[in-house]
DNA sequence: ACGACGATGTTAGAACCAATAACATCGGTA
DNA sequence: TACCGATGTTATTGGTTCTAACATCGTCGT
């Protein structure tokens, strides 16, 4: 229907789409202005009318990604009661479902943006995704998420799922042949942290 | 007094090491063969008479990480009685360190080199490191490094070691404002994962 | 209506990189 | 000693990022 119009309409949105569908396909390391430029059908100057360099392409997917997994994350708490060990398993749960679904865009997220730190949306999305964690364990808890032992436990969770994520999309646990039955886990892996040791 | 040679002697090597030393300032993604070549002090096409592609030289920095890494657990391994919960948090504890002190060769070794499976070096080698672990928690149980169950309270504590060294390296630790005293982390997680839950 | 102008796109090109081919040099061995 | 294979170099091809100069469009003021 649509013609081949000069003007593209909402090229920003099409660039971060085309290249996170890129990065998922062949990792972020081997995307190029080129194809994303190809992918959404304009030239390879054109994404620079809105993406300074190819980093801040890439640091708009991890955005992106960051929210959904937020989403993800926020909506696996809500099916279970605040602040119960169902909630936050569920939560973690939900964390390494998006790694393994989106192995690509995980790792842009959390390993290939030069650090964070450089970009402050980037920074508070992540401490916006760290806080649905942190307020079910305040919840639980009742105590603030900004006080230093829960931060300290929410960090002990956070720990284990982002290690078997990166262990899960990197193939460490099929290349080391060690079964695993993953809410089970995940599930274990909960109780130990939330116990008072 | 060595004077300009036509022949380098060891250019292998030589490659390895100024590869080894630009991964750790730049990250494996910015690593160039000009550059490595340059390092070396020889022309840009003699790295292919050792390495197929930059992947080959990368990899090749990734095994030897592996094998430095691993000597490093050995030795904190060694510093305890066998199977001991000590032992067990110091190889943990080695681990982390190696990880923050030459984080861009471990997120090669770990996240960067094309799924390791394809090298078969690489697996051999990753075994090995992993099997450090898993030789200590077999003592610990008195059964075999092949047992399910050993492999499976392998698979954790290396998770919680891995994971907590990727938001160490990724500045994941700091950013959120998490208070963290790494060796009370390493020994906290270590006793709660060799409880018989 | 309509025309100017800013926003958004294109084409061309400079500087860099990976990888290969053809050529040069060295050193060990018959 | 003279050859020849191993190890380096130079030159080239095709691809990359990013910028500059130019083209087109649509919207807003008159």
């Amino acid at each position: 229907m649509k013609k081949a119009r000069y003007h593209h309409g909402d090229l920003r949105a099409a660039l971060i789409e085309a290249a996170r569908l890129l990065v998922e396909q062949n990792g972020a390391e081997r995307l190029t202005m080129s194809d994303a430029s190809r992918a959404a059908g304009v030239s390879t100057a054109a994404p620079y009318r809105y993406f300074h360099d190819k980093d801040a392409l890439l640091d708009a997917v991890a955005l992106e990604g960051l929210e959904r997994q937020r989403q993800a994350m926020l909506q696996a708490g809500a099916a279970h009661p605040l602040g119960s060990e169902a909630a936050v398993s569920a939560i973690g749960h939900a964390y390494i479902d998006f790694a393994t679904a989106e192995r690509g865009v995980f790792k842009l997220m959390f390993s290939q943006t030069r650090t964070h730190g450089r970009s402050p949306e980037l920074l508070q999305k992540g401490k916006e995704t760290f806080g649905v964690l942190l307020s079910q364990l305040a919840h639980r808890e009742g105590g603030s998420p900004n006080d230093p032992p829960i931060r300290t436990r929410g960090l002990r969770l956070w720990t284990f799922v982002h290690g078997l994520s990166f262990l899960l999309i990197d193939d460490k646990v099929s290349a080391m042949e060690i079964p695993l039955d993953l809410s089970e886990m995940v599930a274990d892996a909960t109780r130990r942290f939330l116990q008072d040791s």
